[in-house]
DNA sequence: GCGATACCTG
DNA sequence: CAGGTATCGC
């Protein structure tokens, strides 16, 4: 049995009142964070050991983007890609290095935003994003072995990913576009979409919601930007999904709450 | 009987829940600020009305300086000088108006700090420090009211208002220049310095303590930079003075602590 | 060190 | 709206 959790944390330093508290609460084996927004040295290692999570993957920045993979159970960094050679920390991976977890590999990302036009030609940060995706689905082609890739993909596929699909559907994050790019990189090696394995389209499935509402509540306009996606193999021994919602509610949330499967290993 | 406190809380929205405490604990009659560092319309007047604090003048500025004084006893605004006529909101006069208080007036004020250089030359805001202070003088001439003049004057005047003499002679706050041009002000009325009259010199009493030091308390690098000055008929009347150090240990204080006057009218 | 501001990003 | 950055002022 392992459990994984994935949680875009926006400032690590900041949150880590509330990563405490969902550490303690639900102590999964493995937390993947993204959006730290610190460089390496100002990650809180302490206050991590004194939870119980001792073993690190970190790949910071400062200011922006980061993330990083805590662990109770052991790891070892396995890859640190910047696919598109800027300096951004977007990725990290880890092997589960204890026999138990059968090498499993997790691929820690945080695909770029993309900007506020969905348009390459007139949005550089659109035509990253994309870019980025197109890197990441030909590194995708070559994965062998049972690799969990999760994290903010900023890309809510599905209609019912989003509150109202068809205000969406040219608002960054649900334009057809970036869904066919992230189909692509899919189909590329096969991945299973877990959340959506354990919890299944149409079914409501948010993981974000806009700090800019005053009432995350009120009119639920969320999006599954978050996901978790497993290798064939490892597809079939997860057993359980959870969206942890609440954490919306804690004080000084993230604006994302975290995610967390369970694998029979 | 009429108490009156003087505190540069620096930012008065972020210290309110300070100064509720302090509200509830000490009970002024009259509280003023300085350095409120917001607009009037920002001003958090339900906080004080919710505290029994319901007669204000505010005299506000965006971001910088600024002073209020609040009170449980009825006042009106009196005068709002602005002397270096450069909009700086650096000072308000209010009138207790119930008969018990004998018409006293109360004038708060926010001297410039005067920036590092202790040179008019060099400096302009020396010499800005320099200026108000000498404008200040010649209004003080025609002061003709009992009146409390108190706040932030930025000025150390005695030996015994430093920790170390000899070491700040050169420092903006101690210099012998500033402290002759506190002296002319302190003659043109005749005022008495109540902090001394009640904590005489040489005896220790400092009103601010750096931010920068780690612990205020270890070396003690404090300066007397507040004062409560009263003209001759009133002086006679001030019967208790306390400086509460302790609040410089309250959580996010303000790096100056409030001063009470009681007043047997 | 710790307020404020403005700007950038999500 | 809420993070980060930077600079300014005390």
């Amino acid at each position: 049995m392992v459990s994984v959790a994935s949680w875009n944390i926006n400032s690590v330093r900041l949150r880590m009142p509330s990563v405490a508290r969902f550490l303690e609460e639900q102590a999964p084996d493995v937390l993947c964070l993204q959006e730290i927004k610190c460089q390496e040295h100002q990650f809180p290692y302490d206050a991590f050991r004194a939870l119980g999570y001792e073993h690190f993957a970190v790949h910071g920045q400062k200011g922006y983007h980061g993330v990083a993979t805590v662990a109770k159970v052991p790891l070892r960094e396995f890859s640190r890609h910047d696919w598109q050679a800027n300096g951004e920390a977007r990725h990290v991976g880890v092997e589960l290095t204890d026999p138990a977890h059968q090498g499993m590999i997790i691929e820690n990302v945080y695909v770029p935003a993309g900007g506020d036009e969905p348009d390459r030609e007139i949005n550089a940060k659109f035509g990253q994003k994309l870019d980025f995706l197109e890197r990441m689905t030909r590194w995708a082609d070559a994965v062998d072995r049972p690799t969990l890739i999760l994290g903010d993909f900023n890309i809510a596929p599905l209609e019912s990913d989003v509150w109202n699909h068809k205000q969406l559907l040219k608002v960054v994050s649900h334009t057809p576009l970036e869904v066919e790019t992230l189909k692509r990189f899919m189909d590329a090696h096969g991945w299973t979409d877990l959340g959506r394995k354990h919890i299944p389209d149409p079914e409501r499935y948010f993981s974000w919601w806009s700090y800019r509402s005053r009432d995350w509540r009120v009119n639920d306009r969320g999006r599954r930007l978050d996901h978790m996606w497993a290798s064939p193999e490892l597809a079939a021994k997860s057993i359980a999904h959870h969206v942890h919602e609440d954490c919306r509610s804690w004080e000084k949330p993230s604006d994302h709450v975290p995610l967390v499967t369970e694998f029979a290993l």
